[in-house]
DNA sequence: TCATATCATGCAAACGATTGCACGAATTTA
DNA sequence: TAAATTCGTGCAATCGTTTGCATGATATGA
């Protein structure tokens, strides 16, 4: 009872089979007669059978893994999408193998070895910046193993992708804030690298613009997603003396480090209002409660499991796509100026 | 250009030697003259050879992965947890499956079998609640795969484990609300289950009573680690009327649910002191700071990960241990009573 | 100089499944 | 009733590496 993996052929032998009959059997292959079928199935599990994936997938070819990348897990943002991928993935048989990049070349390189060691089927990612690590995407693509990108695209790949329209996302915040009064409306751009931050601060811009609020440059201030480049940024605000009385930041992060820096000098939001982006879960219980945009993290993962599913369904002419999910701006004390 | 995989056939045969040379030669076995490793070595990168893991796993029973299993991936510590593994396994060449188990056990059975068909040459994972699923454990140590358990360990099954020591966090929470002049201290207990939740509950109970402090049985109040149940726990504190001035949460999320109730009517800490327990991000940013017990989970990783390789290093004479690592009573103005 | 040890490599059998092809038996068609 | 299908299985090759054993060529020692 030790080490004694029983194998198809254990199996075929108890039955008097062959192994090609076991093996077809337990894969409900039609040539194989109802009865036998019950007969190995039967003896598969009193002998407690366990497949061995490893041996499967070097004769087939097919791993029956998927790789998932993603910045990293405590982001709320891609936590959700992992749950989504799973739900969309736990009845095709697929496993999952997740690696983090921490937004970092090397870390992207090593997840993408692990990845490709491990012959998954199909890489599930989203990049890290946009530049530097453009050859390795291509070499997943000349090696031919189906790629889908989620939340920070490529475009320039041409492969299939769900992203949210970054835009629309920071445009409706924009827009949120000059209907609440604000004019001077200032901006946490995020590293313009990567182009979901490329997209809010052009959101940000073209509400100015639709509203005819003439943009001036020192609104923009260059800000990484975590609290503390947020507390700084707002420090540096109150020391210019160049006071908004709104921030649309393009990262909760940066927006609460902001918050708790502003606040002991300004009323939130009657003085300054704040909005922040990606929805995490304590932009609903820091004070005032955060206005932010929500990202749909979980159907994100949804399609982009599903888009990779149809890929390895229809391989030959499957054509990519990109979808755009629409953002959800939701609207918080921070945000609500009583005038 | 295409499909093409390179093999260490197609490198032995433009080097005219013997793949077994060539595998021996990339495996930098002792037995191969360096001369030809070099050969060998410059013409695998030149052919862009990627050595097909799956293969290599079939013919020596070693996958080079090592199964990684969570309850969830968003709560910070099981993420620090991961970072820690990582950091470990990072240049033993073992790549890392991570599962969820959403603390279910249709979940957990999942992942296992995920973990198993990817034969996993190890499982490193935190049980989720200490019954029914003592056979799933069992099983892996039938199979004679090595298994580290961390954070929520499985006393019974014997094997190797690394812990922080609840009931010691547990207590030295208690004993802080007691100097800071608390006297009647209320405990949101959670899932008595798990045994990291009976320890504090144990710890809790100590203090009150090496500090001569009856301790009612009203005062620990049933509640999971969330805040919607933290914030029901205080609703029903504040109808019963039966009020207590300090509370020692078993988890940091009940007790922001508390937390967001109680400060409508009292003053925090002055009425009500509040510490909570696992040093989530938010408990420094949210409004008072809020006391809690740190974990190290990235040491807890990085352990379970050492434990992991030198079980697989001296295999035969491997003997199960015991880690138990401190916590650290993180003291904010949650419970700082002024006095 | 011959026997013995050391080196570097080749041979071929695994590992555990999948799968194209062949084949005999049972059934249908003409 | 012979020929053509259909059905259920078996045979054997294959996936890409690893690895125990054999082998021929040097090197070492007496």
């Amino acid at each position: 009872m030790k080490k004694s993996k029983t194998t198809i052929h254990d199996i075929a032998g108890a039955l008097s089979v062959t192994s090609s009959t076991v093996s077809r059997a337990l894969n409900n292959h039609p040539a194989i007669s109802d009865d036998t079928k019950r007969l190995v199935v039967d003896m598969a599990r009193r002998m407690n059978y366990k497949p061995n994936r490893l041996a499967a997938a070097l004769r087939s070819g097919k791993s029956m893994n998927i790789g998932v990348m993603v910045p990293m897990i405590e982001r709320s943002i891609f936590a959700s999408i992992i749950r989504g991928i799973e739900d969309e993935v736990a009845k095709s048989g697929y496993g999952i193998i997740m690696c983090q990049t921490y937004d970092d070349l090397a870390h992207e390189k090593r997840a993408f070895d692990t990845l490709f060691r491990s012959q998954v089927d199909g890489i599930i990612a989203s990049a890290t910046r946009s530049s530097g690590n453009m050859e390795l995407y291509q070499k997943v693509i000349e090696d031919d193993i189906p790629l889908i990108l989620f939340d920070r695209s490529i475009d320039e790949l041409g492969v299939s992708a769900v992203v949210i329209d970054d835009f629309k996302g920071g445009y409706d915040a924009t827009r949120h804030l000059i209907e609440q009064g604000c004019q001077k409306i200032f901006h946490f751009a995020g590293d313009q690298d990567i182009k979901v931050y490329q997209e809010r601060l052009r959101g940000y811009q073209a509400a100015l613009q639709d509203a005819g609020i003439t943009f001036d440059k020192s609104w923009v201030i260059n800000c990484p997603s975590n609290i503390e480049k947020g507390r700084q940024a707002a420090e540096y605000i109150m020391r210019s003396g160049n006071i908004p009385d709104a921030i649309f930041s393009s990262s909760d992060f940066a927006a609460l480090g902001a918050m708790q820096i502003l606040k002991g000098k300004f009323s939130i939001p009657d003085d300054i209002a704040i909005v922040g982006f990606a929805n995490e879960p304590f932009t609903s219980f820091v004070e005032p409660a955060m206005t932010t945009v929500n990202q749909h993290g979980r159907d994100m993962g949804r399609l982009a499991a599903r888009a990779f599913l149809d890929c390895i369904a229809n391989r030959k002419d499957y054509v990519s796509r990109q979808i755009v999910l629409q953002p959800e701006l939701i609207v918080r004390a921070s945000s609500k100026k009583l005038k």
